[in-house]
This record gives C-alpha cells, structure tokens and sequence, in this order.
DNA sequence: CCAAATTGGTCAAGTTCTTTGACTAGAATG
DNA sequence: CATTCTAGTCAAAGAACTTGACCAATTTGG
C-alpha cells in the first residue's frame, strides 16, 4: 500500500521494490511449473521462506506474514505433492519441523537457476558496483522491517 | 518464489526487496485503517496503482498484476464504499476511467503521511547517499521488470 | 513441584479473493 | 463494410485465507 501520488509526489520506494519482485515471482515459479513441479504462487511464497535446516509452521507464518493455519493448509498440499515432509522437532514435543524432500530440491535448483539468470540481466543493467550496493542496502533494511529476525 | 539457499548461497535480491515492501504495506494499510477507511489489503493493493488522472479497469489489472475480473471486483467494492468513481472516458466508448473521489483522497492523504514517515526510517538508517541512491537503482530496474511501462 | 499461562499446532466453518469461460459493445484494420 | 481486436461484464467455481474453538506440550512463577 503506498497509494497514488498526487501530481509530481515520486513514486514509492516501497512500490519500487515491489516492482522488480513480482517480475522475479513470475519468472521463476513460470520456470519451476515449466520444468514439472505444478506448485501454485501461494505455495511458493511459503516454500522460498523454508529454512535450509527445517522449520516450525509458526515460524513460517510469521514470515510469510500468513495465519498459522493458511501456512498449515499450504505445507499440506506441498507435503501431499512430495515436495516437503514433517518430522518431530527433537527440541519440542508440540512441534514437527518442516523439511524439504529431494523432489523439493530439485525444485529449488530449477528455481536457483532461473533467479541468478534473473540476477545476472539486473547487474548488466546496473552495473557490478550499484548492484551490489543494492543488494547491501537491501540487507541493511531488512535489519529494521523483517519481523523474521 | 525464490526459494531457499542451498548452505551459503546468499538470499535472493527478490525476497530482500519483498520484506521492506511487506513491512511498509502493513504499516501504510494499518494507519488507513485506523483513520476511519476499513479498506482491505487487496482493495489498497489495487488502489495504489491507480492514475490520478484515471485508469482504465484493464491497465489497473495489468500493473497490479490480476486478471480484469478480480480488478473489477476490488473496484465494485472500492466504488460501493465510496473511494473511487467510475466516469465514462471521453476517448473510447468502451471504456471507463476509475476515478479517486474526495473520499479517496482522504485515504490516499493519510497513507502518504504513514509512507513519509517509514521512508523517513529507512533514510535515518541508510543515510542520505544510500537512500538516494537506493530510489535511483529501484527505478533503473523499474525500466527492465515493470509491465505497466 | 505444580497450577497457571504460554506456545505449537489442528479442526471446522465461513469469507474474501481470484480465476476460467462465455459473452456484449465499441473501436481499429483493411 | 466485414473482420478482428480491445474494454468490460456476468456467472460459476476454485484457491487462498481468516476467525474461533480447541488439545497437548512447554515454560513460568509462586
């Protein structure tokens, strides 16, 4: 939400970013569906905030900024796909730890692949030294707006 | 969709950029709700890539990435709560331009004041340099990545 | 140590959002 | 003009998401 500018206002920062993540979005999931792994766009949204290491659905709600339960009905029909499973968490016997399956992975390198060719055509347009002035400052942002962290 | 970084890769450019848009949205879309205007998430995503001087259903859906039918829908609903008009455009028969009312304005006025505020953050915390140079950036890549243009 | 409060997760039901498909009316093309 | 294209609507179905109630395991504090 950053809502229209009235005449000559520039426009916002916030849709600035939102521009060149959406085409990112399209582009991949476009890839990954493209290459057999049918997984919808709110699927996607909360497999990419899967950690590495396994994680708990209240974790990943809180940082696909979704309800618990709409995290849960979404790693059902990834689970149900095969592209994550649920094992217990050894730390704590109410939670089950999220896990990507090798078919996951092998979404997740069809994704990579396409996300660095993406990346690749962003610093060619900026340049080696604004993109990765880009990327720091992006980093250094996160530091105050990911509620992840 | 980006997807998780096999051990060591760094987090996508994409994600960066989508966590200070989520938190600036949440933020925005909150403040505007609290003044008095109970719009909804998908109604303010749609009204903020609306034309001061009047967009037409199809170029709305375009840039906010939805089908004509969902943007329509959001419009019937932002229309029958008074934040936007529908008046017929003087250049083609078939269509209608989506107009702001005064209403509308009202909300766009304390979103503006909410944007201000966080972009203010965001500048406290980059500096001057990096923010300037952050907007300069996310526009150059606006060229490569934004359908609307 | 145990009662109370908190946290992780599920079940159920309903709402909101979004899509596909079929269609009408006006505009552009040739 | 006849054809093709574009703007928008209608209808119906499906996907995504929420609120509310609940259970079980963990943590807290007396």
């Amino acid at each position: 939400m950053t809502i229209i500018e009235p005449e000559g206002t520039p426009i916002s920062v916030g849709v600035l970013m939102l521009i060149p993540y959406r085409h990112m979005e399209q582009r991949v999931l476009a890839a990954v569906v493209a290459a057999g792994h049918p997984i919808t766009l709110a699927q996607a949204r909360v497999f990419q905030r899967l950690d590495a290491g396994g994680s708990r659905l209240t974790e990943l709600a809180r940082a696909a900024q979704v309800t618990k339960q709409a995290a849960g009905f979404l790693v059902d029909e990834l689970e149900r796909a095969g592209y994550v499973e649920r094992v217990a968490d050894p730390r704590d016997g109410r939670a089950r730890l999220i896990r990507i399956t090798p078919r996951g992975r092998e979404a997740v390198a069809v994704a990579l692949v396409e996300q660095q060719r993406i990346e690749a055509e962003w610093e060619r347009h900026l340049g080696a030294r604004r993109s990765a002035e880009l990327r720091r400052s992006l980093e250094a942002l996160r530091e105050i707006t990911d509620p992840w962290i």
